[in-house]
DNA sequence: TAAATCAATTGATGATTGTCGATGAATGTG
DNA sequence: CACATTCATCGACAATCATCAATTGATTTA
């Protein structure tokens, strides 16, 4: 990657010995797949909708908590499904979820490994 | 807020004494602007970069580590500094950055609250 | 088999976001 | 003052995202 921008940086007194950040780019992009996934309120509240109710919960009754439409309650489902942070299940027509238990647990570490402590 | 969806979910059978979830709306807004913050490899990288970096660092070596350009790393750096997620400071025509030691503090304790334990 | 119900998918739309080049503001120096 | 340097801001652009209405798919029941 050519580095050539309008900043020249000539001094090269500013800072001596700035040391590279340690976490490398594919698990920097893993966190922030991982953080966007709760960058939004709903799905945050649907994760502790999950949490609060032990038993699985049906998506008709998801969708009676929040004021938007069916569709948009499993697309938000489906991006909490793909980071498993909720667990599906069918019986009949209706499909089941439920919160993951393992869902935010290495959260605090990967806070620890940002930060350097 | 009338809920009139296609679904009309008429067997009510489906679970009986659904819990609504505890945690407000203001407070899971308040949440996902956090995680928001978060939600970007570069983002990630720069306060791995500072806290890694006990003394602070300009801008211009800031820069020279990632493949993006200045005003793209300026814009990340506004949205860290109005989260409180980096402070700065001004020495002649160069500005320094470091992390707020108190960043992704409450990081734990926001997740525990969503999983509800 | 036909009808009914629950949920996922599709396609469209407006809003947000990450990135860039160009410019401007702040500061130091000759 | 004039110039150089660092960094922030502006405007534009493409990509992504949250949402919706409409449809399709899956399953049960009459």
């Amino acid at each position: 990657m050519a580095v050539t921008t309008h900043t020249k940086c000539v001094t090269h007194g500013c800072c001596p010995a700035v040391k590279s950040p340690k976490l490398t780019q594919p698990r920097a992009v893993a966190y922030a797949e991982c953080f966007k996934v709760l960058a939004d309120p709903i799905r945050i509240r649907i994760l502790n909708l999950l949490a609060i109710n032990r038993d699985p919960v049906c998506v008709c009754d998801i969708v009676k908590h929040f004021p938007i439409r069916q569709p948009t309650i499993s697309h938000h489902l489906k991006i909490l499904r793909a980071s498993r942070c909720v667990l599906a299940e069918r019986r009949g027509t209706f499909m089941y979820y439920r919160v993951n238990g393992k869902c935010l647990a290495e959260l605090p570490r990967a806070a620890r490994l940002i930060m350097n402590i």
